[in-house]
DNA sequence: AATCGTATTATCGTATACAATGTTCGCATA
DNA sequence: TATGCGAACATTGTATACGATAATACGATT
């Protein structure tokens, strides 16, 4: 095999991608949550299988397999012969959403702070990714800070060391980016980037609950802070333009 | 519309069943984790698609879907070409797994709190449940009581009326039905009865602060009340049992 | 005898095809 | 004109079939 010669070379293999080696049907879920993040899809669209199938060149079964994975995860919901349709999104959900992400956070962020009482350095990855929000921002790249945004958060939770609770984590923060997806915020940038630091200061005292406080203005102030107006005028917009052709 | 007609006479539409008409894939979903918890697959064993789909008498398709949505919910692990395998089970995870639904439960059992302050009568599923299981420890059933204990704390969930919370909180519940399903409790049924009743009390007198330390001594305490010497051996011996087949 | 290469087999990944069901539109009728 | 019925269509649900890959067993070579 010619696989192994190349596997002899490896003796650094620990610096190497892990070979993804995805399947289609990831790679159909990174497409259909690429695309309702870019509102291609919009919330509450009906999603034909055969349709993703045509425009992935794939057959429909991985478009299948997907779509039931989001099904699970609460982003797409079926009913029996009337397909799928990306759910919908209304202020109620979303308070929901943040307030069970944020006993999550929470829970995760005492892990961290315990870990870091022993070993500061554990914040390394976190204070990595506050470092290029900060370059972000000053470059005035509003949707770079709100991805950096959404992994810091999701740092937190790697960090905890608790899979478990990163797998229920990452079903909401799909949904968040749904929801976000074309929502502009009233905070700018800059207070944003300062509530992490913020956060990441609480951790590095180790102050739970100055930590906890933070987070819950941090989280559940998200909800006030959505432009929701200007979200649904812009959804509106997208309709009708879609409407024309 | 037929529909139509159907609506208007439904005055106690409330109390009828949902109509399940059942996909086959969930049909398959309920018969590998029935088929868990009673110990046909053990943690870490293969589950191979074909013999499943054999032995449901159904294609693939449907087997393959639900094995992928028991793998997004942390059920089943799947390795690219290498099939499917039933998660395997620690101490460990365990420990994680109840960290993280006591995080959900305490939000729950906040949410309902404040539902039961102003209508206590919210409760009446909570003390159903709580009835029968006092009726099932009295007969002597722990398997009963068993399911009436999962049943008690879904309830708790669905009473806060956040689907959310209740759909982060279901996988949870169903890794720990395969990790206990052949397990035997230290603790006896009727001090396990008697918690649950300590918890509604408290939720009855909207004593949060109780609510949560009760709920932290009952939930975490079952990674000590499990006596995990006995399940292993238990394991050891349906392996052997199955080798001998 | 031990190790490597190769063929076989078991199993998964995907595509195509057909069956079952819901939806929609047109038509007849009151 | 409004309502009820039915057929054509669209879409999902499931089955069968084939290709791709990894595990395994066996023989060749050192």
């Amino acid at each position: 095999m010619p696989t192994d010669t190349t596997q002899k070379t490896s003796s650094k293999l620990a610096t190497l991608t892990p070979l993804s080696a995805k399947t289609l049907v990831d790679q159909v879920v990174d497409a259909i949550v690429e695309a309702t993040a870019k509102g291609i899809f919009l919330p509450g669209d009906r999603i034909v299988e055969a349709e993703v199938a045509r425009s992935l060149n794939v057959s429909r079964i991985p478009v299948r397999e997907a779509l039931r994975l989001l099904e699970s995860q609460g982003v797409v919901v079926s009913e029996r012969y009337r397909g799928m349709r990306l759910m919908s999104v209304n202020i109620d959900r979303l308070e929901k959403s943040l307030k069970v992400r944020l006993a999550l956070e929470k829970l995760a962020g005492g892990e961290v702070i315990n870990r870091a009482r022993v070993d500061p350095s554990v914040l390394a990855p976190l204070e990595e990714v506050l470092k290029r929000m900060h370059a972000a921002a000053d470059a005035g790249d509003s949707f770079q800070v709100a991805r950096l945004d959404t992994e810091f958060h999701h740092c937190l939770c790697q960090l905890s060391e608790n899979d478990i609770l990163v797998r229920a984590w990452e079903p909401l923060s799909r949904q968040l980016t749904i929801i976000f997806g074309l929502s502009t915020l009233k905070k700018g940038v800059k207070s944003i980037v300062a509530e992490h630091d913020d956060v990441i200061e609480a951790i590095r005292r180790g102050d739970i609950e100055a930590f906890d406080r933070l987070m819950e203005v941090h989280i559940l102030d998200y909800s006030r802070a959505v432009d929701y107006e200007k979200l649904v005028e812009q959804l509106r917009k997208l309709e009708s333009r879609r409407k024309a052709s």
